[in-house]
RNA sequence: GGCCCGUUGGUCAAGGGGUUAAGACACCUCCCUUUCACGGAGGUAACAGGGGUUCGAAUCCCCUACGGGUCACCA
């Protein structure tokens, strides 16, 4: 087994690239690289009704965003192309009339009604719903009469019976099937277009494959694959079922569930950094060696072990996401969060779509100041209420506290100092604060309290010195004044 | 329903015959901080249930329960 490695992704263009098909490729990917191997993305475009306009470009260039390269691909070109389904169709129909001609595959021409009826009829009975096989033996003139009727024939791969199907896989081990659990199956559609589990067998083995990294919902389809691999005579990838990531409550991630944002394209609309999600979803259904979950790039590629993938589904916990995030947006250069967070405070209408200097000055300084609490970039938006209200809104802790006897002297003293400032910048600020403590005798949480509270309504915040040098002389003057004529 | 797969703290998640059963998130306590936060240091807390096998089971086997996947002319 000393092929050289060649993994693949091979998504179908019917949406936009979802979390799970991410995995897969970041997965595929992480194998690849790790081993020096050649990582290759097919479009597996056969349902041409699903396809969407838009998809395959779409999952391409989150792909890039996520940081995720390719050696072969209908961008890229290679040695192995095309590396879309759609123009491989003579290849699938080449192999499929070789399987024909040495009795390993069939027409049949069974319409879709007779098909269901076939399976409603069966589950009735309590079996499990299979293609018959009526059509396995037709005589030539019962084939002329179908054609005669009108009827296009779809070509079915004729399953042996009584054999049985094991294949290793790298997760969970030996798997199992038995043929007689499994009807002959379509590998050529009434369409002329090969169904996936044909296609996919061709395209693996021609462009060389050597390992097949997808989901845990392919299981049962490995069968299937397996018996064309027999019947052409070819030797098999090895297989690696990955687990489905499920969501908080340990069902499969649908794409209509609402619970969790499903799209790598709405977290980079979130404001999430690419890095993180990377970090992240290397997470799901992997673990590393050690207690370090922060991980680069070139780390996860060093340390990345298909051995290690989870033979349990694996949780999409929104909390996690949110921390790892957090932790990359800590670390980030300001300027960069800058750029990433102030959109969203033009979208949401705080700030003008156009910035002069200044403008932007104070918005990077904001920006920066609330750097590390935030969990993505969007979050700057509810972060900073506050500077963009006319009043405060006061929290419960917050009213409390403003109830207390000596709010309204700490008030008028740090109001006093301001008048008399010729500067207000977080540095000379500070030192306002300090004289009102000498002046007042207040000092700790009795000082700095009221102003906190009295100018933004909560107990918790950034740093004072800062909040109110972005909040500004004159709104921290006329927000103080308030609050003491409210008192008196 | 058949076939496949899984089940470890509140949550995520290592460990695959002998461990004081990792670590992370959350929570709590303390330290740092004249406020707030960040950052440290600790703490509470788990092997789905029942049978086996074994000197010894979270780990192996069987059953039950629960959860998931799949049974298409979708991928």
């Amino acid at each position: 087994m000393t092929r050289p490695i060649r993994v693949r992704y091979a998504p179908s263009p019917t949406g936009h690239l979802h979390i799970g098909n991410a995995r897969t490729a970041l997965f595929n990917y992480l194998f690849a690289r790790h081993h020096n191997g050649k990582f290759i993305i097919r479009i597996e475009d056969t349902d041409v009704k699903r396809n969407v306009a838009g998809g395959e470009e779409n999952q391409l260039t989150y792909l890039k965003w996520l940081g995720i390269d390719w050696d072969e691909s209908i961008d890229v070109g290679g040695p192995f192309g095309p590396y879309r389904q759609t123009e491989r169709l003579d290849l699938y129909r080449k192999y499929a009339e070789q399987l024909i001609a040495e009795g390993r595959a069939y027409l049949c021409y069974c319409t879709e009604e007779e098909l269901e009826r076939e399976r409603e009829e069966q589950t009735a009975r309590g079996e499990t719903p299979r293609y018959s096989g009526k059509h396995r033996h037709l005589t030539e003139e019962q084939r002329k009469a179908y054609e005669a009727e009108g009827r296009v024939p779809s070509i079915r791969f004729r399953v042996q019976e009584g054999k049985s199907y094991t294949f290793h896989d790298l997760v969970k081990g030996d798997i199992t099937f038995e043929s007689d659990g499994i009807g002959d199956f379509v590998i050529v559609k009434k369409d002329g277009i090969a169904t996936y589990n044909f296609a996919v067998v061709i395209d693996d083995y021609l462009m060389e494959i050597s390992h097949v990294l997808r989901g845990e919902d392919h299981i049962s389809n490995t069968p299937r694959q397996l018996m064309i691999y027999e019947a052409l005579g070819w030797e098999p990838p090895q297989f690696a079922h990955m687990t489905l990531i499920v969501n908080e409550q340990r069902k499969k991630l649908s794409k209509r569930d609402e619970s969790i944002i499903q799209f790598i394209e709405q977290y980079d609309q979130l404001g999430f950094l690419p890095e993180a999600m990377f970090n992240f979803i290397a997470l799901l259904g992997w673990s590393p060696e050690g207690e370090n979950e922060l991980f680069s790039k070139e780390e996860l590629i060093a340390v990345f072990d298909a051995d290690r993938l989870s033979k349990s589904p694996a949780a999409f916990d929104t909390n996690k996401l949110n921390w790892m995030n957090n932790q990359y947006i800590k670390k980030a250069d300001s300027g960069r969060i800058a750029e990433m967070a102030i959109p969203h405070l033009q979208k949401a209408g705080r700030l003008p779509a156009e910035l002069d200097g200044g403008q932007r000055e104070w918005a990077a300084a904001l920006v920066a100041l609330y750097q590390e609490q935030m969990n993505c970039a969007s979050d700057i938006v509810p972060l900073t209420e506050v500077f963009f209200r006319d009043e405060p809104e006061d929290d419960d802790e917050g009213r409390a506290l403003l109830g207390e006897e000596h709010v309204p002297a700490v008030l008028r003293a740090f109001l006093a100092q301001i008048e008399q400032a010729s500067a207000f910048t977080p540095e000379t600020i500070g030192g306002l604060l300090k004289a009102v403590q000498k002046e007042t005798g207040y000092k700790g949480k009795q000082l700095f309290m009221p102003v906190r509270v009295a100018l933004t309504g909560q107990m918790h915040g950034r740093d004072l010195n800062q909040t109110l040098a972005l909040l500004g002389q004159s709104r921290v003057v006329e927000r103080l004044q308030k609050r003491l004529s409210e008192r008196s």
